[in-house]
DNA sequence: AATAATTTTAGACTGATTCTAAAATGACCT
DNA sequence: AGGTCATTTTAGAATCAGTCTAAAATTATT
């Protein structure tokens, strides 16, 4: 574990937030000055093949990194973007039973408008 | 409806491929060999808009199109890469239920082995 | 320390998609 | 049928995320 990965592991597991290999490049360099786009990227390969980390792949133009390898669903609010987790109960059974056989991970992305939205038109954009 | 966004969505239609734009690109030039790729790529933002395709965004490089707008499951082979819808029954209750809200719509990717790739070990890449 | 293996770095490269500006087409009016 | 206006198409340039490369740096091994 090289400081480079250390600090690219800790900056995605910071927060709750799901950041793209962009805005982790930047957080990370603000503790290594020196760290390349090339190691960042990299590195988020290595921690997924790790299972450290997941990969969000959405319509948005770049991926997101997931701090949790577990597979688990998405909420996308379609105005300000933000990025919430949230589980469905049984629902790995639900997919086996439906496919007809065992499956290697699930990605499950719902677009809606969040309750912050919702209630007020403006909204920051804080996560698209 | 111009004929390049006829021939696109005929295209789009004609099997049940779930093609990438720049195969559509390769298919309506064999009916319009003028058609430009920014035209391809404009008509698939039409349709998308006008809800008769939907673009479904994976891991692989480059998203693919479905004749379908209806939200429904994608089955994508590791090995081999092919896509193939499913179902789950009574999906859409379950999940407003679990995020509490009503939703626009989802995406469910569910990476998986398919049969054939399961029992041969070599299997043609059709669809990656 | 000497060697080998791995990682990092900077920048070039790639491939998918988007943008641009000019030409073509189509829709509408008279 | 001709004239305007809006929309679409085209070709190619531009952009952007992500990958590759080769040299320098680091780490591990003898």
């Amino acid at each position: 574990m090289t400081k480079q990965r250390a600090v690219i592991l800790e900056v995605i597991r910071s927060d709750m937030c799901h950041h793209t290999a962009e805005e982790i490049f930047a957080l990370a360099k603000e503790q290594l000055p020196g760290i390349s786009r090339a190691t960042v990227y990299n590195n988020l390969k290595a921690l997924e093949a790790q299972q450290l980390i997941r990969r969000i792949t959405g319509d948005a133009l770049s991926d997101r990194y997931d701090n949790s390898y577990i597979p688990h669903g998405h909420m996308i609010c379609e105005d300000c973007g933000r990025v919430t987790d949230f589980n469905l109960p049984s629902f790995d059974k639900q997919l086996s039973d439906a496919i007809g056989s065992d499956f290697t991970s699930y990605e499950l992305k719902v677009r809606y408008v969040c309750g912050e939205c919702r209630s007020q038109s403006e909204c920051a954009r804080k996560s698209v």
